[in-house]
DNA sequence: CCCCAGGCACCTC
DNA sequence: GAGGTGCATGGG
């Protein structure tokens, strides 16, 4: 594998991984969700990927090419900019301070949306755990400087994978999500289709796939589609937008999804992650 | 024992 | 199209 360097301004690798966006990279020697070092992996195209945070830079071991891992990580894009696109704000302002370095991974589409048809009502660690576990039983482990790393199934291999096998590993009725979802990807549904979209059409798009309502299919477009503005509302992101953005409120998806795009912007999926767990690690409350 | 968790499909009306 | 219901599993 080659070894290189890249220059990582304005990135919080730890607070990346680990705020819940993604189940697709892990911790090596430790639990993402829990403690460990600050060196984690995940897979593209059947490529391992090994990223270390050193102070501004980041180690980096893989063959895959630099940009692609800048795009894997949310790198190259320009955080500052981002930023000065939302209007004036006092709590994404205070968001900001404390979560500065926070970026919007972009995972493969296909482990990004399994993990996500496992979403619902479902606590974030467990939803790893699924993820994990999958990976284990349908994927493969790589060995790689002494350490196994886990790569999660191709559509192919998890295709394998009947409904009853998939209640035992624990993801309970969210298999069903999982065996049918997999009959339409093999039957010929593109992911490539969605990225000629605009976001309303390819969000419908997606709830084509069974188990993808309109809160899965924002977390997938706009973590491993590059749909920046998606602002995915579970319960957490409206109780914050009830309490603190009143004017953008309603119990209707489609119209609090629509209010808080004209509100922040283009990238209000930025916003989200940033309010989101803002919200969820008291720094404003709910 | 009860409650709920990053919702969703399906059924009424 | 709006509103109600069942759903697997584990942890508090």
């Amino acid at each position: 594998m080659n070894e290189f360097k890249i220059s990582a301004e304005d990135f919080d690798l730890e607070l990346t991984m680990t705020c819940g966006q993604t189940f697709c990279w892990h911790r090596i020697e430790g639990e993402l969700y829990g403690e460990g070092n600050s060196k984690f992996y995940t897979f593209r195209n059947g490529e391992p990927l090994i990223v270390e945070q050193q102070d501004d830079k980041l180690q980096v071991r893989t063959n895959l090419s630099e940009d692609e891992v800048l795009n894997a990580l949310g790198l190259n894009e320009d955080l500052e900019s981002v930023f000065s696109g939302f209007p004036e704000d006092e709590r994404l302002e205070k968001a900001r301070e404390e979560l500065w370095g926070l970026r919007i991974v972009q995972d493969e589409f296909f482990p990004c949306l399994i993990s996500y048809l496992c979403s619902p009502q479902m606590r974030i660690p467990r939803i790893k755990e699924m993820h994990n576990k999958m990976a284990r039983e349908y994927g493969e482990i790589r060995e790689v400087d002494g350490n196994e790393l886990l790569r999660f199934p191709t559509q192919e291999e998890l295709f394998e994978a009947t409904e009853e096998e998939l209640r035992e590993l624990g993801v309970g009725y969210r298999a069903k999500y999982i065996v049918e979802t997999l009959d339409i990807l093999q039957e010929g549904f593109d992911h490539s289709e969605l990225d000629s979209m605009n976001y309303e059409d390819a969000r419908e798009h997606m709830k084509r796939l069974y188990g993808v309502g309109d809160k899965v299919a924002d977390c997938v477009l706009l973590f491993s589609k590059n749909f920046h503005e998606a602002y995915p509302l579970d319960t957490w992101a409206l109780q914050a937008v009830e309490k603190h953005y009143p004017e953008h409120h309603s119990e209707d998806y489609d119209e609090a999804s629509r209010n808080l795009r004209d509100y922040f912007g283009e990238n209000s999926g930025y916003a989200q992650e940033y309010i989101f767990h803002a919200a969820r690690n008291d720094i404003i409350d709910v």
